[in-house]
DNA sequence: TTGAAAGCGCTAACAG
DNA sequence: CTGTTAGCGCTTTCAA
């Protein structure tokens, strides 16, 4: 193996010059760092991380605590950690994948043993168990997410959040429904297992879709499901019964997209003439569906990427702390247009609990 | 931070009867083992992961390069992330997750930073570039996949592989329709690019299929097709046009089973009384798709599995090397039948080139 | 602009 | 069964 003294013989100088070198923490005469880098090319030198580590008890390493929980819709999840490798590879630093269920006891691991320099934190719940020993931590974090229902409420002092503002989302995609004059709204939400979770994005989103709902004086239904066939039929199914006045439908819900078009197409109701469907979804999904979707976007790649940003900053001795919430951007498709005229209106009704309306 | 130094002079021993305690590479007192146990436990001592990688050239943790190319379906990947992470932590590793397409240099950096003690190969090509510098490599090494067409032109030497036995897989699905009594059989493939890539399993499994084609006397038509409806639409009114013989359609492209189910509702081709489909897929789509699939299941948890179970071994001095094959497995269920009598029978033909008579 | 030297925290001979 | 000690390869003061 190749060490930095090697390099420094090799080189006729001292291994602090070659140290300098590498980091250009002092300024080296052009000569030297000619010959220096010279000689770590010609004998293939790499530094050793593990040392590095120990001296300079920085790793290089980014942690990304990723909990694949049920009902979450994996390609997603895969965007955002793509874009977290990618991103930090730019800045120079490697990421480590954590995926287990062992939630603080993994975060006081990469603390106590300095795996990582910071980490990423991803599947957010209210009140997640992780926050206490974030907040103690010595290393940066970063929440991919809201540990809240709303942004307002959100209790993150000591926090950095990076996130889709989905409060907004939600009530943006009632917002287009309601000014195309749909009175009757459901929604078709994340498996029950999220909710029960409380994780926070889909907390937030349900606050945001009955704000606006309130606002606007229209009914909402609200409809966990699953991402099968089957479960997508018997919501759906039974939502049409219960509110037969229903012509606008919010998904959010990946896996649901594709049956729920299915189911439409099936039932004889046309899409958008007599049902509207907005998505919350990544473009490419909302693009690819058999009816191209008006969606809001849910904007992984960039989620991922400014987490990261911001985690390098806070490694550089900057401070942006805070919350982060990217603004929804909704882009109208082929699968919403104006409510058929003299629909019933109904009451807005709830499932989850929460106490709906 | 607390170090080992600490924690040796709170039990009132020396630094390296802790750090055996630690490693068990020797036996201890069970007095002093409790006593030191207890300092570790009071003070909250973790062992530094740079010094003890310095110290030790372990460094605990295995890098996974799994490159996310186009036409790749994300999910089985991540399950297969998912069975590593979880498998490495349960023998103590942690998983540096490479997703870039930095390939040989990716490698030449884990190598010889000292990273990772050992790496999983994932996305593995024919005369795939990694290669070279993963033979030359000091630590060791497994694919997922094989870097070849075929099991037996394996020039596997120096290396470790473990995967499905595609080639057998696709026999395997070919059999099962021809003792069905199909004799017009197509194949929707993966997307264009991972063939054109040089992607090993896709390659194989073709090999396979078009053996068993040619040992049973039946036409074989393949098409890679994208995951889109569009694609998969277009693709196979092409396949019935020029083969209208054709009762049999094998799929290997997760993305694809849900818009061939449709296309063929749509197109009132019943399952499997017109036509009949067995899968190469995850058994969670196969169960799950709106037909349920008869198909070859793809064990994406084993293949993780077996994967790091092997670099452990190998990293323990064992040398359990070589080329592990897991044998496919078919299922029946519900979208295969006999054949109709007396459809007509067609010539083996192939679009991708490789001279499918 | 460069060098010398003292660690960083841990492991693993070597010695008892 | 336990202690002493010499590094592992690099960073970073302190000196020049």
């Amino acid at each position: 193996m190749v060490t930095l003294a090697d390099v420094a013989r090799h080189a006729g100088v001292s291994a602090s010059t070659v140290s300098y070198v590498l980091s250009g923490k002092r300024s080296i005469s052009a000569a030297t760092r000619e010959r220096i880098q010279h000689s770590i090319d010609t004998l293939g030198y790499r530094p050793h991380a593990g040392a590095r580590a120990l001296a300079s008890s920085r790793t290089g390493i980014l942690a990304l605590m990723m909990p694949l929980r049920t009902g979450l819709y994996v390609p997603v999840l895969m965007e955002i950690a793509m874009a977290v490798t990618t991103t930090a590879r730019s800045h120079g630093y490697d990421v480590l994948l954590l995926t287990g269920e062992e939630g603080p006891e993994a975060v006081r691991r990469v603390e106590g043993s300095a795996i990582a320099d910071a980490m990423i934190v991803m599947d957010v719940g209210i009140d997640d168990p992780r926050l206490p020993c974030l907040r103690e931590a010595a290393r940066p974090s970063v929440l991919i997410g809201l540990p809240t229902e709303s942004a307002e409420a959100a209790d993150t002092a000591g926090l950095d959040c990076v996130d889709l503002d989905f409060e907004a989302a939600g009530a943006r995609c009632v917002d287009h429904l309601a000014g195309l004059g749909h009175t009757g709204i459901a929604v078709l939400g994340e498996p029950p297992a999220v909710y029960e979770r409380g994780t926070g994005f889909a907390a937030r989103t349900l606050t945001g879709l009955r704000a606006a709902a309130g606002a606007h004086g229209v009914g909402l239904l609200h409809r966990p499901v699953d991402g099968t066939y089957a479960a997508v039929t018997a919501a759906v199914t039974r939502i049409f019964e219960e509110r037969p006045g229903t012509t606008g439908l919010v998904v959010q819900n990946e896996a649901a997209v594709e049956p729920l078009l299915a189911l439409l197409r099936h039932q004889r109701r046309a899409v958008p003439e007599d049902v509207s469907v907005v998505a919350i979804c990544p473009d490419q999904i909302a693009l690819h569906a058999s009816v191209p979707l008006t969606a809001v976007s849910v904007p992984a790649r960039e989620i991922g990427r400014l987490a990261v940003e911001r985690l390098v900053r806070r490694l550089a001795g900057e401070e942006p702390r805070g919350t982060e919430l990217i603004a929804p951007r909704l882009t109208a498709r082929a699968s919403t247009g104006p409510a058929a005229p003299g629909v019933p209106s109904a009451r807005t009704e709830d499932r989850h609990g929460h106490g709906g309306h």
